[in-house]
DNA sequence: GCAAGGTC
């Protein structure tokens, strides 16, 4: 039998239909499918990218009894991840006289099919070859299996190098700032060489924001006529030759303003036309993608979530590419054929077969790992997508169109005048030939009119206007911005990018969006830079390039690469030693900072977030115990501290971070003096608590800003209903024939009110809907998925929420129990 | 409970 391991089960599953010519049937080993085809002589199996990692032995897992310069020493080893993979490539091993590795054709899928190599040697001797393609097309696939080769083990070297000098430098850096700053638990403070340079890119912004030193300067515009048509006109000058706009002296400002203001017409002294073509773009890879999705209002995260499930789904090609060229295998006149047929964008792309030959756009980047993003053949309907992934699908599938269609070609005009001595100018664009930008709406057509006049001609001005500016400081990069940066910096990689973002977010090192650094952050980046300054620059990475490429080249080992960044890491930790206590201080100083709200209203120290010790959180002074000032926070979610504040307190806002239910509490202060001037209403009489106590039911408001129907005999009844957060409550004179409790309406600003109905009426709905809500509401889950989990008898989310992870992925392929638990927490999240 | 890199 002949085995044949690819790096994922989606790639698996193409290969074995291709080679088998469609006959192979799936069965499943230990929850992982396995193709089979030839009576059985040939099976393939898809790994999960890594399913080995590298780690160091058990002994040095407890912090506080290893020092963190020690795990210099120590072993590493490698160990299975995904057991259950293990598991059955080393029982098909056995069952193998000879297989094939298929990984990705890049540097990381040499190292995956090396691990792969591993784990069949050990369980089997049989002979190993591997085969190497960039697309899964029939014709690459078919030549890459007629011509097998051997495994690159230079080249996965190179891959164990970078796995070892990350986990060395990572795990010994972020154990050192948490050790020092006492930073033990969940938040634990970590380093690492591609987490850092991001977030010093992200700090180096920040500082040049705070250092930035604004100018004043003045711009003047004014209204100008031509044949009945109005256009602005911009005032300028020339100085030493060259065109400004901007005028830095308010004398000068002034003067131009009288004298623009005192003329009525203006004579034309300069008319430029030309035309100039704007050229389709390139094909997506994943950076390209992520920014095109985030002008459509998806954050990086979101938009690759969307793209794996349509990649998934059958519908766009493998999303985590670097790629910009087509390869040979694609024939775009087939797939405009294809897409000619279908509703949406049939006449789109029957109008570019119809331009004649089809010849797409390039980009700079020619790699073999996988094809740019690219529509299959596959196309589905407008029904079987949720708006989202129908969003993203048309987006994918318009830059396909767009890299085949022709250049745009536009008409600029430019005509200056002269009034009074002073110079205006006006830029006009027309567009006269759309070409691409007919199929591709996410770039601006948008024309500027400028009217057609002659050199010499007089317009009308009126309408002179003078604005004050000020320079601006730069702008905070935005995710996709970012990651844009990173691939221009060569940090990180196609599928880290945007993860590498969310960590930031979840360690608590930015927030917002665009992101800015919170106080730890900066105080991390300080400390690094004073001490550790390597793992903070991007340039580990291009150092660790260039000698994973001697190490792939043959021209180094792995052995030389290592050993000698544990001898710099270990000269970083002899600097480090002595200044253990002073990092830490100000690691501790930082996170203090991230915690502090503004001056206590009692006594005028500061107020701060807090942990009582039944691990609730509240604000409390830090004057305390002198000041025994306190505030109550909401229950649900994690307490942040905005960095915008309460005008009348002057104290910063509280976030409450609780996965998709996060909200904004405001400030504590304002909240509690609202808690203290509402007054309870009572609607009826309370359920809860029999006829014996005769307690009523009021509308609530607690000092955490939570919102209630609740027993007025509250603590010694705890009947309760709750009421949104937002929006003012109105108690109507209709009652409910059932409960005999008065309607409710929440007015929330300008939106149609909110009507609630019977409280009781309303809370029983809620939990109904709850119950029964549609399973792709989930992030990640579609029709198809949602289809398969209905095999599996979760059809709702309350079946979701009570399901045993493990047993899900057994039973529904392409599902991970990881994935089950994620969808349980956005569950939980939302309720 | 550390990293970054695959994958889901």
């Amino acid at each position: 039998m002949e085995l044949i391991v690819t790096e994922k089960d989606n790639a698996a599953r193409r290969i074995a239909d291709i080679l088998s010519d469609g006959s192979a049937g799936t069965d499943r080993r230990n929850g992982v499918n396995v193709y089979r085809w030839d009576g059985g002589g040939t099976v393939c199996v898809g790994l999960s990218g890594h399913v080995v990692g590298v780690d160091f032995p058990p002994e040095y897992d407890d912090w506080r009894d290893v020092q963190p310069v020690e795990l210099l020493e120590a072993d590493i080893e490698k160990r299975a991840t995904q057991e259950n993979i293990v598991r059955t490539l080393q029982s098909l091993a056995r069952e193998a006289d000879r297989a094939v590795i298929a990984t990705d054709y890049d540097r990381e899928g040499e190292l995956i099919g090396k691990e792969a190599y591993e784990l069949i040697e050990e369980a089997a001797a049989i002979p190993i070859e591997r085969v190497r393609f960039s697309s899964i097309t029939e014709r690459e696939v078919t030549e890459a299996f007629a011509n097998p080769d051997e495994l690159d083990f230079d080249l996965a070297a190179a891959g164990e190098a970078r796995q070892i000098i990350d986990l060395l430098w990572g795990a010994a850096l972020t154990r050192f700032l948490s050790l020092s700053a006492g930073q033990l638990g969940e938040d634990f403070i970590s380093v690492g060489r591609v987490q850092s340079p991001t977030l010093k890119l992200i700090v180096d912004r920040e500082r040049e924001i705070q250092a930035f030193d604004p100018d004043d300067y003045w711009e003047l515009f004014t209204t100008l006529r031509a044949d009945g048509v109005d256009f602005e006109g911009q005032y300028f000058y020339e100085d030493e030759g060259t065109e400004n706009e901007r005028v830095w002296n308010e004398a000068d400002a002034d003067d131009a303003h009288a004298r623009l203001t005192s003329a009525d017409r203006a004579t034309v002294t300069g008319v430029r036309r030309r035309t100039r073509s704007d050229d389709p773009p390139a094909p997506f890879n994943t950076t390209q993608f992520i920014s095109a999705a985030s002008s459509l209002g998806y954050g990086a995260g979101r938009a690759m979530s969307i793209a794996e499930e349509l990649y998934t789904a059958g519908y766009i090609t493998y999303p985590r590419t670097d790629n910009t060229v087509y390869p040979e295998d694609l024939n775009p006149e087939a797939l405009l054929a294809t897409l000619a047929d279908t509703g949406a964008f049939g006449e789109d792309a029957a109008s570019l077969l119809d331009d004649g030959e089809v010849e797409p756009t390039r980009g700079d980047t020619e790699t073999t790992d996988h094809p740019p993003i690219h529509p299959t053949g596959e196309v589905p309907g407008r029904a079987d997508l949720g708006d989202d992934e129908w969003a993203v699908y048309e987006l994918v599938v318009r830059r396909f169109l767009a890299t085949c269609a022709e250049p745009a070609e536009w008409e600029y005009l430019r005509v200056t005048a002269e009034a009074n001595d002073c110079q205006l100018k006006a830029n006009g664009k027309r567009l006269l030939d759309p070409g691409y930008l007919a199929v591709y709406p996410y770039v601006s057509s948008d024309e500027t009119l400028v009217p057609d006049v002659d050199e010499g001609s007089e317009l009308a001005l009126a309408d002179t206007r003078l604005e004050a500016k000020q320079t601006q400081p730069p702008r905070r990069r935005g995710q996709s911005r970012l990651i844009e940066e990173l691939e221009a910096r060569g940090v990180g990689t196609k599928s880290t990018r945007h993860n590498t973002i969310e960590k930031l977010y979840d360690r608590g090192y930015i927030e917002n969006d665009p992101p800015r650094p919170t106080r730890l952050a900066m105080a991390v980046v300080e400390a690094a830079e004073a001490f550790a300054e390597q793992v903070v620059d991007e340039e580990m990475t291009r150092q660790l390039e260039q000698d994973m490429t001697a190490i792939a080249d043959g021209e180094a080992t792995l052995d030389d690469v290592t050993d000698e960044s544990r001898a710099m890491l270990g000269r970083v930790f002899d600097e480090l030693h002595d200044s253990r206590e002073a990092v830490g201080e100000q690691l501790r100083e930082a996170l203090k900072d991230d915690k502090r709200l503004g001056p206590c209203p009692e006594c005028g120290e500061t107020l701060i977030v807090r942990r009582s010790r039944r691990g609730s959180y509240f604000v409390g002074c830090e004057g305390f115990p002198e000041c025994e000032n306190t505030y109550q926070l909401p229950s649900n979610g994690e307490p942040t501290v905005m960095t915008d504040s309460c005008e009348e307190h002057g104290l910063r806002h509280v976030k409450m971070l609780a996965g998709r239910s996060t909200f904004v509490h405001g400030c504590p202060v304002c909240k509690a003096e609202a808690a203290a001037a509402h007054e309870d209403e009572v609607i009826g009489d309370c359920p809860g608590c029999g006829e014996a106590h005769g307690g009523d039911l009021a509308v609530k408001q607690l000092q955490s800003g939570s919102r209630l129907v609740g027993c007025t005999r509250y603590p010694d009844c705890d009947y309760s209903l709750p009421l949104p957060r937002r929006g003012d409550i109105e108690v109507l004179e209709e009652r409910c024939p059932e409960h005999d409790l008065p309607d409710l309406v929440v007015h929330d600003g300008d939106d149609d009110p909110w009507e609630l109905g019977c409280p009781i009426c309303n809370y029983e709905e809620f939990q109904e809907r709850r119950a029964t809500r549609d399973l792709d509401d989930l992030d990640g889950v579609g029709e198809k998925t949602a289809a398969k989990l209905a095999e599996a008898d979760i059809e709702s989310l309350s079946d979701l929420e009570a399901a045993d992870p493990e047993g899900v992925a057994d039973r529904v392929s392409g599902v991970s129990a990881d994935r089950v638990r994620d969808w349980q927490d956005q569950v939980e999240g939302a309720s």
